[in-house]
DNA sequence: AAGAATTTGTCCGTATGTATC
DNA sequence: AGATACATACGGACAAATTCT
């Protein structure tokens, strides 16, 4: 495995590059098949590589899909599923948080047409009564855009991956908190347009408190 | 490897809890032994099990180590190293900012003797022209603590790690600048105790400051 | 369009190193 | 010290997928 990465390294390899085949480093490394496959096996989980049967395997993209996959496990075994859940959903409000400075920062006196169109189906999805998980995730992502750091949207977004994926239902509970939570988005998207980090950081707390509330409260339950 | 996963799901194993064996897993899953080794494996690179030569394999303790292995690989990838490092110490500057209510709300009228003898050690240090890492890391894990969010406390670790595996010499380059980034330790861990968070956000900008500079002013280099 | 070559996926058998009792 | 249980490693064989001729 470590042959691997700093063959990688010293390569200079990028994203798609292909690697050597398994019968390739079979001989140059003077050890078996199995070994080689277990070590590209631990890069894939890593995704790091990608192997594709039949055509070789490329260095891949080194998403934070692995972090994901990680957590979830975490979440599910939790001795009450909803600390662990508590933990992701605070670490997505300190993100929001700490990057208010930034983003109001290089938001402040822009106007963005797409997310004020995303805040506004929210409203009107709750006030009919439905859930906008795919508008939350788009409105997010479309504000940690703003901040230019790759690294820093990928993890808010591995972040609410994670949310969802262990509590896929209900973002919110009640069409009470659903409406309020929508109509944070777009004070959130407000205040950093007009420059008002206060504004902004309260816009936030009035985002996650009604989740927290309701992660606070909830019994454990077993999975 | 999913219904490995699912096994420990479904029969709620913790971290330190036994597996089947290899042999087992063939019989009841149908499969050779390379492929339950290689789901192994991959289940090993994302510390969900830990495999132990005569003993077995067990649940591990799903650390975030594997997202450290990813991104130092990341970060030795980028087109100039030092993009994705800031995106590194950017991160860690957001967690501290993210977190300055919650940390100044929990230390607010609190004396941590421990955190301050840290941060004269840290001064002394850096008055003598000595770097200090391990003070570093120790500070800022003691600061998180006290937020109660164990995710939260391992995310700065790693990007801490990460941090030092990209650049492990200088913390900050100059005397002048180390000397700066020790007080500002300092300083957040007064402005905590004194429940001043507008202090507190000051601190941690000082504290980042010449960090930043260095990093932005840099040229690229190749490994 | 068919077949050959390349490459990964899976399986089997055997031998070896390591930890536990 | 010996026996047992277990993971590690190797080599060979065939299947499946992809690409090239």
């Amino acid at each position: 495995m470590d042959v691997i990465e700093q063959y990688i390294i010293s390569k200079g390899l990028k994203p798609g590059d292909p690697l050597p085949t398994e019968a390739r480093l079979c001989e140059d490394l003077g050890v078996s098949r199995s070994s080689v496959r277990e070590a590209f096996r631990q890069l894939q989980a890593l995704d790091i590589v990608a192997v594709h049967q039949g055509r070789g395997t490329f260095v891949s993209d080194m998403s934070l899909r692995p972090l994901v996959k990680s957590l979830v496990i975490r979440a599910s075994l939790g001795t009450d599923n909803f600390t662990s859940l508590k933990e992701v959903v605070e670490i997505r409000e300190v993100l929001d948080v700490g990057l208010a400075r930034k983003i109001v920062e290089s938001m402040e006196g822009t106007r963005h047409e797409e997310l004020h169109s995303i805040t506004d189906v929210m409203i009107a999805k709750a006030e009919r009564g439905e859930s906008f998980p795919d508008e939350d995730i788009a409105f997010h992502r479309g504000l940690m855009q703003s901040v230019g750091n790759a690294l820093v949207e990928q993890l808010m977004s591995a972040m609410w991956i994670i949310h969802m994926a262990v509590l896929p239902d209900l973002p919110a509970g009640d069409q009470t908190s659903m409406i309020a939570t929508a109509r944070a988005h777009r004070d959130m998207l407000l205040a950093s347009e007009a420059g008002d980090v206060e504004g902004y950081e309260a816009a936030v707390d009035a985002h996650y408190a009604p989740l927290l509330r309701t992660l606070g409260n909830l019994p454990s339950q077993q999975n």
